[in-house]
DNA sequence: CCGCATCCCTTCCGATACTG
DNA sequence: CAGTATCGGAAGGGATGCGG
């Protein structure tokens, strides 16, 4: 009962722990508000249940926002919000030790 | 066979990813070479288990440097490598974003 | 188009007991 | 002290097929 009292970077990286979490945040900042489909092809290899799974984590910790339109066929619209941007705003730095580690993205725009 | 040409970005969150992957990185960053013993102290939560499992995940990954100083009883210390460094710097600002939205470290050196 | 449902597998995690 | 061994359980993930 009594929680033990940790460390407020153990408590956030616990909840965005998780292969996908964090790269879905990054593709939604460089490449701003996309749908469903969009973002299934750009996070290369995740299968739709992950990322449906993953979305609604990273909406209930109010990190992304999700619009519905309901039109037929329905358009989805995700979103950074304010929380979302300042952390994937953190990410820049990892991107860039990625990149001298593991080579150029193919995908980067030069 | 033919590997998905990815992000770099996202080959490197993938290897790091687990709930305490980056934390024992950042705890070894701000408190410098640990002893086993100490390292399972500070890493609130951990079982010997996993930190084990972790420890080793990130020696394979460069990220840590394991010294074995074979005396009786034993002192095994780890410490951040060159790479490992440049990982954890990149977790400040992570930390402040957790600091702001979850409460002050109780651990925090103020 | 945007999922949800299902099945199944792997990885990660947690607790406990024990050893050189 | 620094682990290993074992077990069990939870979470994360992948493939496929179906539905509004």
């Amino acid at each position: 009962m009594t929680e033990t009292q940790s460390c407020p970077l153990e408590i956030l990286l616990k909840q965005i722990s998780g292969q996908w979490t964090l790269y879905i945040l990054w593709v939604l900042d460089t490449n701003g508000s996309q749908r469903f489909g969009e973002l299934r092809r750009k996070v290369e290899g995740i299968s739709t249940k992950v990322l449906t799974e993953r979305l609604r984590l990273l909406e209930s910790l109010e990190l992304v926002h999700r619009h519905h339109e309901p039109t037929i066929p329905p358009q989805v619209t995700y979103t950074l919000t304010e929380r979302g941007k300042e952390l994937s705003g953190t990410l820049d730095r990892l991107y860039e030790l990625a990149v001298r580690w593991y080579g150029t993205d193919p995908k980067a725009v030069v």
